[in-house]
DNA sequence: CTCGGAAAGTTGGAGTTTCAACTAACTGCG
DNA sequence: CGCAGTTAGTTGAAACTCCAACTTTCCGAG
């Protein structure tokens, strides 16, 4: 026998999962808008920027933007293309392949993360209350923990 | 100047970006693996059974589903040919056309929802304390009327 | 050394989403 | 009435994602 939500728990699930998409859509659209950027486009300069040498392999990389292998090989593709990175063979693992963010890479994740950071806040951050907030996170950390997730 | 996040906020923004994609990723996948259905499938069937003669107008179903109305047209198409739902011209408005639910439909949504709600349980409802979920569900519905989304 | 399996990464195609352009029908104002 | 502007919905192409298959290289047991 289903254990069905009651009328509270639906309203909860429902409010995260609309929550959810309006807000990941808004930011999107203010990065696209200001600066033709998609979440995954500044999800990577950011790890790229914070990583030593501007580098990561393919793999971490995926692996820290929770992607697959192969859309981050499509992904890189394109920025490759657009010229925020380039792909560098890895000489101990001749496998293996860095992403380094580029000079021009770097320049535009300096120009839209203040944009960014100004809509994380405007719809999120400073809606709620610091407990609020808080909260959100907290309860993300322990689903988060839960699927045996790296915080980082 | 740029009003930066803070260490902690950083880290409760970087919790609830991943955790909607983990969590996003899992239902689909347990949809998928199981019934074949996406969890925009799933949302339709959903929308359309709890609705006056298992019918929406593409509009409403649009809105209601928290999609463009190209993107409703397309997932229309693609469940029509699969035979879930039905399109049906609406008489009083000659452009306007209906989104009806058929028995395969219903059926698949039956047979798909204890399976689903069995995911939510387990990866949010009950791996969080009810103050917890609570709270996640509460602070989500801030955010929707902040940005002025009807919480139904 | 060498061979089988695992790991890194790419590729191509099919499926999905987005965007802008389009058709058709409705609405209201002069 | 009649037509300007809006609304409903679709379409096709381009962008993006997913999946399975593939190549190359690495590792470890024998």
């Amino acid at each position: 026998m289903t254990q069905w939500l009651d009328e509270a728990q639906q309203q909860h699930w429902r409010a995260w999962l609309a929550a959810n998409t309006l807000l990941l859509d808004a930011f999107s659209r203010d990065l696209q808008e200001a600066h033709g950027l998609t979440m995954a486009d500044y999800e990577i300069l950011v790890r790229l920027s914070e990583s030593a040498d501007w580098r990561m392999r393919m793999s971490d990389l995926a692996e820290a933007t929770l992607s697959s292998r192969s859309r981050l090989s499509h992904q890189i593709d394109r920025m490759e293309r657009a010229g925020f990175v380039e792909r560098v063979a890895c000489t101990d693992d001749k496998r293996g392949y860095f992403a380094v963010l580029t000079d021009a890479g770097w320049d535009i994740l300096v120009a839209a993360a203040p944009c960014h950071v100004m809509s994380v806040r405007e719809r999120i951050v400073d809606v709620l209350t610091p407990e609020e907030f808080a909260a959100l996170g907290n309860a993300s950390k322990r689903l988060l923990d839960h699927m045996g997730a790296d915080p980082a």
